[in-house]
DNA sequence: GCCAACGTTGGC
DNA sequence: GCCAACGTTGGC
C-alpha cells in the first residue's frame, strides 16, 4: 500500500501540540504513549531517520494537519510503560520486565501557513486524497502511512513554511 | 458529551 | 481460540 516514505501521526493538542514541539529544545521530542500494535509496528519496522510525518491535531473543533515533523531517531523502548506514575503505564509491560511499546523522536520540520482541516481534506477527496486513511469513517489508527501522491496533494493545499 | 467503530481482554 | 464485554478513539 504505502511506499513507506511518509506518515501521519495524530495527537490531541491538549496533550501534545505542534506548538509544544516547537517549544522543545532542538524542537525535538520523543513521541511516547503509542499503545496500539499496528501503530507500534509501523514505528518499529518502517520508521527511518529522515522520513517526514504530517502532524495532525484530533479531538478538537476543527481537526487538522498543522505541520510536518521529521524522524530523527528510530524506534526505541517506551519506558513510560514501566512508570507507574505515567498516564501511559502498562501493567503487562511491567509484569514482563520490559516495555512492549516503542517510541521515536521527531523534530519540527515545517508549519503550514494555515491548518489543513479534515473537512477540507474530505472535500478535496475527489482527487488524489480519496483513498487517504484519515478521511475514512471509523479510522482511528494513530499512525498512518501516507502515499507520495497523497503527500504531494496535501502540500498543494497550503504553503509549508520551513522551520 | 454522545455514540459508532473497533481494538483488547479474559472466561470458557 | 472463540467471542461477549469492555474500554478507547475521535468526529460530530
Amino acid at each position: 500500500m504505502s511506499d513507506g516514505l511518509y506518515w501521519l501521526m495524530k495527537t490531541e493538542p491538549d496533550t501534545f501540540s505542534f506548538d509544544d514541539l516547537l517549544s522543545r529544545p532542538q524542537q525535538t521530542e520523543g513521541w511516547e504513549g503509542v499503545r496500539n500494535y499496528m501503530a507500534r509496528n509501523f514505528m518499529r519496522d518502517q520508521f527511518k531517520v529522515g522520513q517526514l510525518v504530517f502532524f495532525y491535531h484530533s479531538r478538537i473543533e476543527e481537526p487538522a494537519i498543522v505541520g510536518v515533523a521529521q524522524i530523527v531517531k528510530e524506534a526505541y523502548p517506551d519506558e513510560a510503560a514501566l512508570d507507574l506514575k505515567s498516564p501511559y503505564f502498562d501493567a503487562k509491560s511491567l509484569a514482563k520486565g520490559e516495555s512492549r511499546w516503542c517510541m521515536v523522536d521527531v523534530k519540527a520540520y515545517g508549519q503550514f501557513e494555515r491548518p489543513i482541516t479534515l473537512k477540507e481534506l474530505k472535500s478535496t477527496a475527489v482527487k488524489d486524497l480519496q483513498n487517504m486513511a484519515l478521511i475514512k469513517p471509523g479510522q482511528r489508527l494513530s499512525i498512518q502511512p501516507v502515499t507520495k501522491k497523497e503527500w504531494d496533494a496535501v502540500l498543494k493545499i497550503s504553503l509549508l513554511k520551513r522551520i
